[in-house]
DNA sequence: AACTTCGGCAACCGCCGTCAT
DNA sequence: GATGACGGCGGTTGCCGAAGT
């Protein structure tokens, strides 16, 4: 026989909380404390409520010190290389992010922050911002540019990573030359969504506009296996967004980075919980592990440190059913976990290679 | 002005590992 | 050891105000 039940869940009260109902459980809080069980709280402090529920209220909005509004420059740059390098794991992240709650990172992230790295957030910023120079916290080879592009205008520079704008007088193809260093969490920038292209229909198209600028791009899912153009020699990898030219089902941003051996995995949401197995999460906080000024924090091992595990615990145990080769398993876990959220979990993967997408 | 659509966010749901019985 | 609640977490929902038509 275990535990008694914690509560009626039949005369539980749901939904809002009240400025009654706040005064009462933060005085509670403040005299007694929690006494470290919640589920007897709620009754000493005279509320008809879960106590889960109190939980949540007090840790996500009552508590002492906690930080609403705008998120900071350097709080974006920690949300977006922690989320690239350990997923949605949100209460680590915020456990980097003192007053902010897993909760508030979790919503700024889905409804701003993801949208502003994909480049949905600025409409009339028709440019894509990559960085030339930069080294990812992922490569390992100083000799190659994970990324390689054109763009017909300057790009622009995103707060949050701090590159500098570049510019190239170049057709508006965006090319990836070296897809096992590429982090799509990188891909940051403002493109507008009516510039994003894709490879995903039945055939392959471009539109030229009158500056004879290529404007809109688009190859077959079914035809996956053709190469997009390769420019100057290197393999393009290329994006369309559907959004303009169909229906807002497909507004949001589309990964696709199976494996091009026909491997036909299929995604299961139930097969990964978004956690990467085989990280020790204290382990990887601990020994102050966080974020200098200067941008070259410990963390920055740690990161390294993660990566090894990322790519060690993709081998099997991962659920990405993946065959492609080790180096893509960064690439594949990243583009996965974002095409679990962005596809809205219709998580069939094809036994096709991959679908890119961009262009300025 | 009325209606519709969108976006932000608080809160709920359900899963999972841990722990009490 | 088995059972089932607890605590914590991430995903999702639904409300509500803002923006658009």
């Amino acid at each position: 026989m275990g535990r008694a039940p914690c509560c009626d869940k039949a005369n539980v009260k749901k939904g809002p909380w009240s400025p009654e109902e706040d005064a009462k459980l933060k005085e509670f809080i403040e005299k007694f404390g929690t006494g470290g069980n919640w589920i007897a709280l709620p009754q000493k402090a005279g509320l008809k409520r879960c106590g889960k529920s109190c939980r949540l209220r007090w840790l996500n909005y009552l508590r002492p010190n906690i930080k609403h509004g705008e998120f900071s420059d350097e709080e974006d740059r920690i949300i977006c290389t922690l989320y690239a390098s350990i997923g949605s794991r949100w209460s680590i992240i915020a456990a980097q992010l003192p007053g902010r709650t897993d909760n508030d990172i979790k919503n700024y992230w889905n409804t701003k922050l993801k949208k502003k790295l994909m480049g949905f957030i600025n409409p009339l910023d028709q440019r894509i911002k990559l960085p030339h120079h930069h080294q990812y916290p992922f490569s390992n080879s100083s000799s190659s540019n994970a990324i390689q592009y054109f763009t017909t205008s300057s790009a622009k520079s995103l707060s949050t990573t701090g590159l500098e704008p570049f510019s190239l007088d170049q057709p508006n193809m965006l090319l990836f030359n070296n897809l096992d260093n590429f982090n799509p969490m990188q891909l940051y920038y403002p493109s507008g969504k009516d510039n994003m292209l894709m490879f995903g229909g039945t055939e392959a198209s471009c539109s030229n506009s009158s500056d004879g600028s290529c404007s809109q791009i688009s190859y077959g899912r079914d035809q996956i296996k053709q190469e997009p153009p390769a420019i100057n020699g290197l393999q393009g990898y290329n994006i369309y967004d559907h959004h303009h030219h169909h229906h807002q089902e497909n507004q949001k941003f589309v990964l696709d980075y199976g494996n091009d051996n026909g491997g036909g995995g299929t995604w299961n949401k139930n097969n990964n919980n978004n956690h990467i197995k085989g990280i020790d999460d204290e382990k990887l906080l601990q020994n102050g592990a966080g974020f200098s000024s200067n941008g070259t924090s410990q963390l920055e091992y740690e990161l390294e440190e993660v990566k090894q595990l990322i790519s060690c615990s993709s081998a099997g145990n991962n659920g990405f059913n993946s065959s492609s080769s080790s180096s893509s398993n960064l690439l594949n876990m990243m583009m996965m976990r974002s095409s679990i959220t962005d596809e809205n979990k219709t998580n069939e993967r094809g036994a096709g290679s991959s679908m890119y997408y961009y262009y300025s």
